[in-house]
RNA sequence: GGAGAGGUGGCCGAGUGGUUUAAGGCGGCGGUCUUGAAAACCGCUGUACCGAAAGGUACCGGGGGUUCGAAUCCCUCCCUCUCCGCCA
């Protein structure tokens, strides 16, 4: 959400972010709302002002105790007169209720469409952000390792898990339905193995880990901008109006809402391992193969909210974007940061890093982390606030990034690693914490 | 899941329908006094929206209702606490 003033004195700025964006929000009708809005408060703002005014005059002619009414019959006028004006004014003030009652029931219908309105609002890109109007033209950064090249036929990650058996998706299947998969034995050392090892690197970045729901209010869906929009991406529990995350950011950005928070708070760096929850909705017979696209998955995410700052924000987006590379570069995995364009980084974004890991059998780069920074528009939704030196209050800025998504990076950790008689070396940062193993071999 | 008690400003806490302003305390800020500090005393001290401003309006957990008038009465939802039941 942005602010209206905002939206009010850069209309250009925002009809362009539409457009790059290609988000559809009616930013003539917001405007034309917005103004009937402001006419109706004022109006209903000097009539409720009028009704206190009146309704005070009764109070004084009705209630005997009042001085002044004593002074009323001290200077000589009778009980029933005083009622009697009493009872003029309060029908005065019946009809100023009635007019009060009409307008409040426009004012309610006018805020909810405004409301409406403005969470389609989107943030504008940063001028750094390449306009483009999907993935296709996202603009690639940096590239970092080599991918591998095999002097063997190399196996995908399917073939590699199920000759180990570490992956099994025909259970996974059976069990829950497509896109649903068991890891086991060495399959599931290895995947803790990725997420303690990230766990273990933010939190030796300075990121306080946190433990958190991952079935939240829906409110925190719209907080973080995933509603409305997003509903048919979320599995959804209808009789609690909850809904199950699909990353751990909403509970982590949303867990300060409605907070104002002082200054030397900030910035708040946090990380959570969690579950998400996809529906994949939409995406019906893409990435049907293997582990790729699947319904459940776990997730290091991190979050940083800090002051109102364009430049400090960016220092973050950077710092955030370098925790994940830190670890896949203990990983040894090859990978290229690309710049996500105007058409495909989502509409509460300001700029957005994608990176890509080498993904031998799919033959390219395949997105495994995702750096976002938000600017305000979280934190406004959110209403996560702080008090600046000045004693302002101000909204907070936001950003978040994977840290380590798995199981789809065991996709190019398996590929990447195999060798010739189809067992898998285990990289030497892991081995910690997979018992010293350096190696999984195919079971006798 | 059942029964009961609650939710008031940054914090504590009074307030069961009307002299139109949520008492009082704590904390915080400013001042007086002081070489400085403490104490004492005085003043200020919530958020949002509308408005050029003056000013106005809303908010006592959320939403709805009764009334000329609601923190106060009614309905409903959320949350916290106590007891019981169930339970990893």
């Amino acid at each position: 959400m942005l602010d209206i003033k905002f939206i009010r004195e850069n209309v250009d700025k925002i009809r362009g972010a539409c457009e790059t964006k290609r988000v559809d929000c009616d930013l003539d009708r917001l405007l034309t709302v917005d103004t009937h809005r402001r006419a109706i408060q004022q109006e209903a703002d000097t009539l409720r002002n009028r009704s206190k005014e009146l309704s005070g005059q009764v109070g004084l002619y009705k209630n005997p105790n009042s001085k002044w009414y004593q002074q009323a019959l001290a200077d000589g006028r009778t009980a029933d007169e005083l009622s009697a004006e009493g009872d003029k004014i309060q029908a005065e003030s019946a009809q100023v209720k009635q007019q009060i009652k009409d307008l409040e029931d426009e004012a309610k219908t006018v805020a909810d469409d405004f409301k409406a309105l403005m969470l389609t609002v989107p943030q504008v890109p940063s001028e750094k952000t390449p306009v483009g109007k999907d993935e296709s033209d996202n603009v690639e950064a940096q590239r970092v390792g080599e991918p591998r090249t095999f002097d063997f036929e190399p196996k995908d990650h399917v073939e590699l898990g199920n000759g180990l058996g570490i992956i099994d998706i025909e259970r996974g299947v059976k069990l829950a339905g497509s896109r649903n998969y068991l890891l086991r034995g060495a399959g599931t050392l290895l995947h803790h193995a990725v997420l303690r090892l990230a766990m273990d690197t933010i939190g030796m970045r300075g990121y306080e880990p946190v433990t958190v729901p991952v079935l939240v209010r829906d409110e925190m869906m719209y907080g973080t901008g995933y509603y409305p929009g997003g509903e048919e991406q979320a599995y959804r529990c209808e009789r609690d109006e909850k809904s199950l995350v699909g990353t751990a950011e909403v509970s982590l950005t949303a867990m300060h809402s409605d907070e104002i928070l002082s200054e030397s708070d900030l910035p708040i760096k946090v990380a959570a391992l969690s579950t998400c929850f996809r529906r994949e909705a939409g995406a019906a017979g893409k990435d049907t193969y293997g582990i790729y696209r699947i319904h459940s998955f776990d997730k290091v995410e991190q979050v940083v909210v800090c002051r109102a700052d364009e430049a400090e924000s960016e220092t973050f987006h950077h710092e955030i974007l370098a925790n994940a590379e830190a670890v896949l570069q203990a990983l040894e995995l090859p990978y290229r940061i690309v710049m996500v364009c105007t058409g495909d980084m989502g509409q509460g974004k300001v700029e957005m890093y994608d990176i890509e890991t080498w993904m031998p059998s799919r033959e390219a780069y395949c997105e495994t982390h995702s750096a976002s920074r938000f600017g305000e528009f979280q934190a406004r939704r959110l209403n996560i606030r702080y008090r600046d030196a000045d004693k302002r209050i101000r909204f907070c800025h936001t950003l978040n990034n994977t840290v380590i998504a798995s199981p789809r990076i065991l996709i190019p950790l398996l590929e990447l690693n195999q060798n010739a008689d189809g067992s898998v070396t285990v990289p030497k940062a892991l081995r910690p914490y997979m018992h010293g193993m350096e190696r999984i071999e195919m079971p006798e």
